[in-house]
DNA sequence: TCGTATGATGAAAACGTTTTAAATGGACGA
DNA sequence: TCGTCCATTTAAAACGTTTTCATCATACGA
């Protein structure tokens, strides 16, 4: 019934030139006008019931799928959503936890996750731009903010969605995931006094980055509050190679006062530490006493067991994933794009909250 | 001067709906046709060298950058290299290695780098039918492949260009890169043979994998020359829980005959069965030795210095990457679309080469 | 002077969608 | 009987490219 009255299709297969079914073949197969089988694809409510169940089930025999390319030329968006990936991620699979999280997020969602590697250029501020100006996506992440983080500002000034894992102190809110540092930092200290350590060390994130700043004061906070001795590590942080720190503990060793308890912001940088305290004959327990941050099951393999306060990068991950698509749904409500996670709170239980 | 025939737009900047200029823009601005803008910008011979710079120069100006999607839409080529990343790759970073040498290789091409992260659903024979036929990318790159492996069958018999990491037993050629896990084996249960130890134990691949084949083939073959009592450690694999490995060299070693020497397909179980050694009152260098296989500088943190064989994963990426495009382009040249690459020899001597 | 080769440019169609605006055909109230 | 409204469906344009096929000078050999 109904025949097509121009440029009637010569089969009723796949009768595309790249062999892919399309929407044509599947208006030629049903009779209706190619606007009308879209529009039953997408449901919509003008369409009446039995015309959309019609479409759809040969749709599904004949295996149709909508060609992205189109869709994102005629629509404007890319059903994408980027990652932002670093160096200093490689270590202990930062990324791919997160990675993880995020895709967790998009599942069953018409999203896809892209990672751009930026593994070359240091510059990734031009990442950026480069993302912006060919629309590479529909909305970005990244992580290690820093407090007046241009990223996050040419991002904001162009109005293109994204989520940061860290926070900044820029004016103008924008959405974010961030791990309570300080409270962390507070936390771990604490537990060193607790275990009757009286000289502490720090080894914190690299200088420049926010979450640097909130462990730092975390530290000094619970220090000053015992009131006991204290020194900051320098010329390592938790991205140097274990080797390095390694070293900086077995020279510091060698000074006066050594410090007795460490807070360590990473797990490798926990393993160096103990391993430098060993060369020098000294006994994790016994003489001193660390607290780390644990992000993966790395430490499950020392021992004595290492005290450790976990994060949860995959929950990171997925709560960053939800936040990006509300933000690209249009949301602006700040209290449901920021989120602020405890350390203690476990991740089911975990309600969004707004933070300075 | 030559002022366009119909529909003159109304400026010259860029009078584009969506506020991008594209090669319409270009083309009013110098009044020329867009045809001839496109030729002009793909450096076409029949286009005039002053036609070309001024074009060119145009472009510049304006910041026109193409419209991914339309170019894909009109030539079906999407610029996109897609890798797989699955689960037990967090450890490490081995996705994070292997993307950074890709991304590398990738560079100064058109092609983009995207992965599909394969976290969530196990069949990851999906994914890959969902990639070929959504045609996400115009190439493919996996790893940890099987003797037989499906997907290696599948993207063969649909002509979809891919790399894997890994060989396969099947008849069909494909392209790969893989790193000599026999030659690894048999050299690091040499060096164990060569320190005097006599009882060795092998923890390989988990069962099912090419590499761990390889891994245990090199293993038997090395003790078999010397004659020397062995071991393939049953229940775990390089993919267990570092704890499990701890465990299980502790379960061992209260049985008798333990084995003084460990090949260690990987860091962490390493870095496990020394923990594991430890808590039985054992010191890795005096009571027992290990050679590992390494990929990151996790163990410069470990003292004593663990023996290792280095597998650099940013040069097997890199290597992927190349012989990738160069699988794209059309090649089916079986010598440079396969690469073994062996422990001893550093990156840049590394030649290609056929392999079994 | 004419036809033709040559070198440069252009018009129009196509890729597969979505969207705007219009058409169709009853049903219904007057 | 006629106009109006509603529920469906459709035609056609558009998104920004690339590509096929034509056009148009100009120069050139005869």
């Amino acid at each position: 019934m109904a025949a097509r009255s121009k440029s009637v299709r010569s089969g009723n297969g796949p009768a595309n030139s790249r062999g892919k079914p399309t929407l044509r073949t599947i208006a030629d197969i049903t009779g209706l006008a190619v606007t009308t089988v879209s529009r039953a694809l997408a449901n919509a409510p003008q369409i009446s019931i039995d015309t959309r169940n019609r479409v759809r089930q040969v749709a599904l025999d004949i295996g149709y799928s909508p060609d992205r390319a189109a869709q994102r030329l005629k629509t404007g968006r890319t059903n994408v959503i980027a990652v932002l990936l670093e160096p200093h991620e490689e270590i202990l699979g930062y990324g791919t936890s997160v990675m993880a999280g995020i895709a967790k997020a998009l599942q069953g969602t018409s999203y896809h996750l892209i990672v751009m590697p930026n593994f070359l250029n240091a510059a990734n501020i031009d990442a950026i731009n480069y993302i912006i100006r060919n629309s590479m996506a529909d909305g970005l992440i990244f992580s290690r903010t820093e407090p007046l983080d241009p990223r996050v500002m040419l991002l904001s000034e162009n109005g293109f969605p994204f989520v940061t894992h860290g926070r900044t102190e820029l004016a103008t809110a924008h959405a974010f995931v961030d791990y309570d540092n300080f409270t962390f930092a507070y936390e771990a200290t604490r537990r060193l006094i607790a275990k009757g350590r009286r000289k502490l060390a720090l080894i914190s994130g690299p200088a420049g980055y926010t979450f640097a700043g909130h462990i730092q004061h975390g530290f000094m906070t619970a220090v000053r509050e015992a009131g006991c001795a204290y020194e900051i590590l320098s010329d390592i942080d938790l991205d140097s190679p274990a080797g390095a720190i390694r070293d900086r503990i077995r020279r510091r060793y060698a000074e006066k006062d050594p410090p007795d308890g460490f807070a360590c912001g990473g797990e490798v940088c926990a393993l160096a530490t103990i391993t430098g305290m060993t060369d020098c004959g000294l006994t994790l327990g016994l003489e001193y006493d660390i607290v780390a941050k644990q992000t993966s099951q790395l430490l499950g393999a020392i021992q004595p067991r290492v005290d450790t306060i976990y994060e949860d990068l995959t929950a990171t991950g997925e709560h960053m994933g939800r936040i990006l698509l509300r933000r690209i749904a249009g949301s602006t409500d700040i209290n449901e794009l920021q989120l602020l996670l405890s350390p203690e709170l476990p991740f089911e239980t975990q309600a969004a909250g707004a933070a300075s």
